[in-house]
DNA sequence: AATATAAGCGAATAATTATTCCATAATTGA
DNA sequence: TCAATTATGGAATAATTATTCGCTTATATT
């Protein structure tokens, strides 16, 4: 007998997240994903029993990608700054060279389409940011405000301007997540 | 003859926020506004001629109420720190007060639905801002970084929080936006 | 009050899009 | 090599949803 093919699951997945990226996610469907990732409308139905079920899927699989993603490279005994901007780094880093993912997280989250399971997941990504927050409150070099505030504040920074870079299609160096982070950094010192 | 009720169309235009708020840009259709709205599918085609003319023309609308609201009551004589609180105050007040238009927008921004109008309209709503940095920076009290990128840093802060404090149901008040306005002013201060 | 005109309605139709089905091809295991 | 089984592709079908149509109703104008 045929075995299922992994890289075609793959496929879906790429030719999905191209779809949205471009026309958005209202206009996604699956004969334009079929002939995307080259692969027949039944093919689909082989990997994914509905398209609910597919983008409930690539959005689970894609939370999981990132979260380890980000934390990946962090070193616990470095100084709280320098820790703080190797997080901002991998964030931004992440979400640019990520884009189209991001890009499909964002519309999914605000659709119709995501199962509680799904839902869940969104949330718990932010521990480590947490932890990292009180050991600065600790060591008396973050303000004193709530630490799902100060995530807020930076995530949200960190968001839009990535989005704005990608819309003006800037180039995203070093020179400019020093700069970008100078404001974050300001804004939430002591 | 029988003349158009405006109160018609702005019915349409609440009957697709409360929609699109509850179930997702994605799942909106003629029926259920229809519906919604108490008046019959055909009505819909008097006010609107497509399903795009719709969501183009109260987008269109939405932005223009916004920018209206966000500027009224800023004094350009007064103290720029006076005035950049003033705006920041206006903003997250507007967001939260009404957040069904601004998740309507924000789901439209990133659909095929908008036309090239509507998207024009989406990027001029900050020239205001864009006025005042200027003048912040002319009087040395601003960062010397791009308008665009202290904006974007600063709507995105704004956005993100409005949404935490929406989905945890947290009541915003006077402490809320003196606490997270000195987050903004302390990252672009000089 | 009579008339003309357009609003208002929702069933019927058209268009789009998800899903199934079937013939064919590929691959595993015997 | 040969079944047996399942993947594959795309045409056919089903389901959903946008739009039109023909009728009724309301109301501005005379």
């Amino acid at each position: 007998m045929k075995l299922k093919d992994p890289k075609k699951t793959e496929l879906i997945y790429a030719a999905t997240l191209r779809l949205v990226k471009q026309h958005g996610l209202t206009a996604l469907n699956m004969a334009a994903i079929g002939k995307e990732a080259k692969l027949g409308m039944g093919t689909l139905y082989v990997y994914f029993k509905s398209k609910e079920e597919l983008i409930n899927s690539l959005f689970k699989h894609l939370k999981q990608l990132n979260t380890a993603r980000i934390y990946s490279s962090v070193k616990p005994n470095a100084p709280f700054k320098v820790n703080v901007k190797e997080l901002y780094d991998n964030y931004i880093f992440n979400r640019v060279n990520f884009y189209e993912e991001h890009f499909f997280i964002e519309h999914c989250s605000g659709s119709h389409f995501l199962d509680k399971e799904a839902r869940k997941l969104d949330e718990s990504a932010f521990t480590g940011v947490f932890e990292l927050l009180n050991r600065g409150k600790s060591e008396l070099l973050v303000k004193e405000i709530d630490n799902a505030l100060l995530i807020a504040h930076m995530m949200g920074s960190a968001n839009e301007l990535v989005n704005f870079c990608m819309q003006q299609k800037i180039k995203i160096n070093k020179s400019f997540l020093d700069k970008t982070f100078s404001l974050c950094w300001d804004s939430i010192k002591k």
